[in-house]
DNA sequence: ACAGCCGATCAATCATAGAA
DNA sequence: GTTCTATGATTGATCGGCTG
């Protein structure tokens, strides 16, 4: 209303759609990571890397992802069966205790 | 409530592959993950309850500031990044907002300022794209 | 004990890109 | 060109951990 929405102050929202690459592998690391699609901090600027984007913009985009798909868990079915058979790293368990070898860019 | 938001409510999977597990992360709400128990007498009444049809439960709406409001807290912020007691309370009232607002508007700024920095720090020198 | 800060996340909302 | 849906970004507010 009223409120002229600050056009001003108000950071320009411009949106350009991800890749399809940066798409890829952002629901690639989703899917094989079900059971906790929380990505470290690390993980974040390795798929940023890969996708081409940055680490804000993948927080982002798993921030929004899982809570569109915990509100509508069916409308990525699909989506999930096509993801699921690309790399199996999932673990019914949370937690990693046991951390072994990754694959981490070792400053 | 467009979701009826039925906690329990059965997989139910036809796929031909394998499931799709309910994990905890996509269980509804926030406010889990502890549970502290106990004991005690008094008090129950935990909270938790859903919230159906009712209402009532608390609901942290996303009180929408105005901009009168943001310029001010903007205008603050340029002076000084951290406010003190005595500050946040007269804010408070003059702005017609909770000290507990303001501080909380004070540190998603902060994090909002360090962010902006972050991306600011390497730009080499091509640039500026002009449409 | 206790309040404030940080970092990450949530959840609602804004605004636009794309499909129908 | 208009209408509805998918999606990236912003932001008020919460959670848990740490600190003085």
């Amino acid at each position: 209303v009223m409120i002229l929405r600050s056009r001003f102050l108000d950071a320009r929202r411009k949106r350009r759609n991800f890749s399809k690459q940066a798409t890829e592998v952002l629901n690639e690391y989703f899917y094989s990571h079900l059971s906790n699609p929380y990505p470290s901090e690390e993980a974040k600027e390795e798929l940023a890397k890969k996708g081409g984007i940055t680490v804000s913009q993948v927080s982002n985009w798993f921030g929004n992802k899982r809570i569109r798909y915990k509100k509508n868990m069916g409308k990525f079915q699909e989506e999930a069966n096509i993801y699921a058979a690309k790399t199996a790293v999932d673990a019914t368990n949370v937690v990693a205790q046991g951390n072994q070898a990754n694959s981490p860019s070792t400053p | 409530n467009p979701a009826p938001a039925n906690p329990t409510k059965s997989p139910a999977l036809n796929s031909p592959t394998m499931s799709k597990q309910i994990f905890p992360w996509m269980k509804e709400s926030r406010q889990n993950t502890k549970q502290k128990n106990s004991s005690s007498s008094s008090g129950e009444s935990c909270a938790g309850d859903k919230s159906p049809p009712g209402q009532a439960s608390s609901k942290r709406a996303r009180t929408a500031y105005t901009s009168a409001q943001l310029v001010e807290l903007e205008k603050e912020f340029h002076f000084n990044r951290y406010l003190c007691r005595p500050r946040r309370v007269e804010m408070a009232n003059l702005l017609n907002l909770t000290e507990r607002q303001i501080k909380i508007w004070f540190q998603n700024r902060r994090m909002k300022y360090k962010k902006d920095q972050k991306g600011k720090g390497m730009m080499t020198s091509s640039g500026g794209q002009s449409p």
